[in-house]
Parts: C-alpha cells; structure tokens; sequence
DNA sequence: GACGGATTCAAACATATGTTTTAAACTACT
DNA sequence: AGTAGTTTAAAACATATGTTTGAATCCGTC
C-alpha cells in the first residue's frame, strides 16, 4: 500500500505538515490526549520529526498556538469600528461584532476555533498573559459601554449582570461544545454569518440593558 | 514526619476517601492528566487502592460522576416551577432558575460545578446519552417558551437566535473558566445568589425578546 | 562528481502510568 | 484465641510516550 499521497511534493515542508496535523490534533482531543507518535504518523514523519523540527512537544504546542493566533490579535483589535460608533447602541453592535470577530475568527479553518475554544476555557501558560490582557482590555471597554446604557447613576452589580450577559452570548458560539452544535442549524461560520449573529446579540442586548434601566 | 492526618478515624472508609480525592482531582485537571499515583497519594492509600476498590480508573471516574450527580437530575428538573407559572414571562423565569439550579447546582463544593463544567463541554462516553437526553428535553421546552413570547409565526431562525441567547447567558456562569472569576466580584454561589443571577437573566432576557418581537 | 550541511530514518532510552500479584495486616465472628 | 473474609502494602509488570542517538539519505554548491 503507497502512501497515501501526504509527502507527494517533497517541496512542502515537513515542518509545514507538522505545524498543521498537529494543530488539527491539539484542537480535537487537546495537548494532553495528543501523542507525538499518531501526529508524527498522520503527517508523514518519523518520530523524531517533532523533536528536530521543534525540540519537543511543549515547543511545537506553542508554534503552533503562535502561528495560529498571531494574526488575529491585531486583525479584530476589541476596539474595532468604535472611532465610527456615535451613539451608544452604535457603540455596543460594533463591541459585539469586533468580539465575535475575533473569536469566531471566520474565514479560518474549523480545528482554529476549537483550538480557539480550549484557551480561553483553559489557558495553556503560553497564553495565560496575552488572554489575560485582553480580557482586562474587552472588560473595561464594555463596561464603559453598559456604563452608558444603564446610566452613570447605576451600581457596579448591574453593570456586571450586564456584562455577563452580554459575554455570555458571544461565548456560548466561541465555547461550541455539545450543546451548541445541537441547536445550531441556522449559524454559519462566515462573517456574513458571523454578522447576523453580532447584529442579534447587539439587539438583543440593547432590549435587555433598556429594561434594566427601567428597573 | 507523621501522617498528616487524613487516614486518622479509620473509620473513614478508604473508598469513600478515593472518591473524594479523585473527584476533587478530576475536575481541577481532567481524567486523563490526573494519575492514580497522585489520587491515591493525597487519599493516602496505597496504589492499588484504586483496582481493588473500583476495578480501575475508568470505573472509578464514571463512579465519581455517578455519585456525583445522580441527585441533580432529579432534584431540579426542566420543569422545575412550570406549573404554577401562569404568563409566558412568569414560564420564562422558571425556566431560567431551574436551569441555573441544576447546572450550578448550589449548596454543592465548587468542585463539583468545575466537574459539571467539564462535562457539559465535552461529555465524557459515561455522561454522553443522559446529557444529550437532558438538552433535548429542555431545548423543546424552551423553545415553546420562547415561541410564546416572539409570536407563532417567528420564524425558526429567530427562536434558535434567541434560545441561544438565553442559554449562552446561563451556561456562561456554569462553564467557569479564567473569563468568568475575572468578572464575577459580586455573584456567590448559594441559593439566594443564584436565584437573583436567574432573576437578572431572565428580566435580560424579557427585554431582549421584547425587542426582537417587534422587528 | 565530491563535499558538507540539512533532513530522515530505525532503533534504543528513560520515564510515566495503569494494572496485577503476592504476602502481610486487619476485622468480625465463633 | 482462631479462623475466614476483607483490606492494605510493596514490588513487579506491561505498555505508552517523549526524547535521544547514530547512521543513512537528500540536496544545494563548489
């Protein structure tokens, strides 16, 4: 039996076939369950591929988290199309589109979103700090927001209900897991797709944080 | 140096001390990072504790899971408060609660929550068919709760839409992980605490319907 | 074509880990 | 106290897994 026409060219890298299969594997059964036996096996290598090529497997979990994440930071910046934003609600749809934006992170591959998905529910030391970061910086940005919608008189309680709320809902897509793809027959992961849903999460959003206000 | 304690009483039976470590262990590092080395270490027993008193670390895992909530299924169900909710809003609030009830699962360690948690994310064979049986279960009911409240003739898009909203806004809370405890100062995880995070989500959520309704 | 570095390969190594074994210690009952 | 069943203990086993090694092969350059 040939091979299965993995290693044809000769001219793609094996450093490249390494960095994906592994990627794909690390976002399917996570770091841990991933042996550098079956990613070695399924890119066509030999064992001690990742060893040469990385220097191990930690190194190659942390290439592989660098080359799939370093675009996005800058591409979808959480402050993304507020300069254009004038009104408050004008304010909260672009948060929400910037953060979906960047979680959802569309026009990628699928195995990038659930690699996506396992740092941000468990952080790997390589991205504790720059999740962190931006965490602390989407948190102030929308807490200035709701801060707007509730009014400058209302509690810091309400203002983190709403702002879990709202994360809430941006998360849920971003975490998938089995409970999402259950009822996601109508989602796509385009950014069209991606925009529907940015858009009903912003109105949804405006509707709940105008009958807090009320309250 | 003496024994630190934990094997005092003696009467303290060995197997219950395993389930306990080994629940505890399991839900801060998952079943495959935690070793029966380190469970029956810190249970203070000896290695092949584990064999003779589970038959292995497979069985031992799905008796955790068992003994861990096979009185949360029944202690709060779906339909938890349905019967006496008489408007669509009052059948939304207890949904909302009952949710929350059974996910948080109060008056519980905190381990137990991080077990669900783990769970709900990526069901482990064990759990696969009642956690699937579970989300359908509620998913129908809610659906009807919330088709209620957007009109019969909302299309289908917008009921998923908005479900989603609903229950990424609870799941947010009962999936834990370094985004949550970063915003979380002023949520406690007792009875009172969840039943106002329930009140907030579910008057959130009137809103939000409210205003998807008249579009 | 010959040389030298880069890459691949098969095998071996060292350690981690779930499990089994066999004997000793313990417990309850007569 | 004696005995049978239960539990614990230390060691060994078998396998999985990340890593290293040293030779073989490839590849561009002189």
């Amino acid at each position: 039996m040939a091979r299965t026409g993995k290693k044809a060219t000769g001219s793609d890298k094996t450093r490249t076939r390494l960095l994906e299969t592994a990627g794909r594997m690390f976002a399917a059964d996570g770091f841990r369950s991933t042996t550098v036996r079956d990613i070695c096996g399924r890119a066509g290598a030999n064992i001690a591929a990742v060893n040469y090529h990385f220097g191990g497997k930690d190194t190659l979990y942390r290439e592989v988290l660098a080359h799939t994440f370093q675009h996005v930071i800058s591409k979808y910046p959480f402050d993304l199309g507020q300069e254009d934003a004038k009104t408050p609600a004008e304010r909260l749809r672009a948060f929400v589109r910037a953060f979906l934006l960047r979680v959802l992170d569309p026009d990628r591959p699928e195995w990038h979103r659930r690699l996506m998905a396992r740092e941000l529910s468990q952080p790997s030391a390589a991205m504790r700090d720059v999740i962190e970061k931006a965490i602390r910086k989407g948190f102030r940005l929308l807490r200035e927001i709701v801060t707007e919608h509730l009014g400058r008189r209302a509690d810091a309680e309400s203002v983190e209900l709403c702002i879990a709320s709202i994360v809430g809902q941006c998360l849920f897509y971003a975490r998938g897991g089995h409970m999402v793809s259950r009822m996601l027959r109508h989602v796509e992961f385009t950014v069209a797709g991606v925009d529907k849903l940015a858009s009903h999460i912003a109105e949804f959003s405006l509707g709940g944080l105008a009958r807090r206000r009320k309250r």
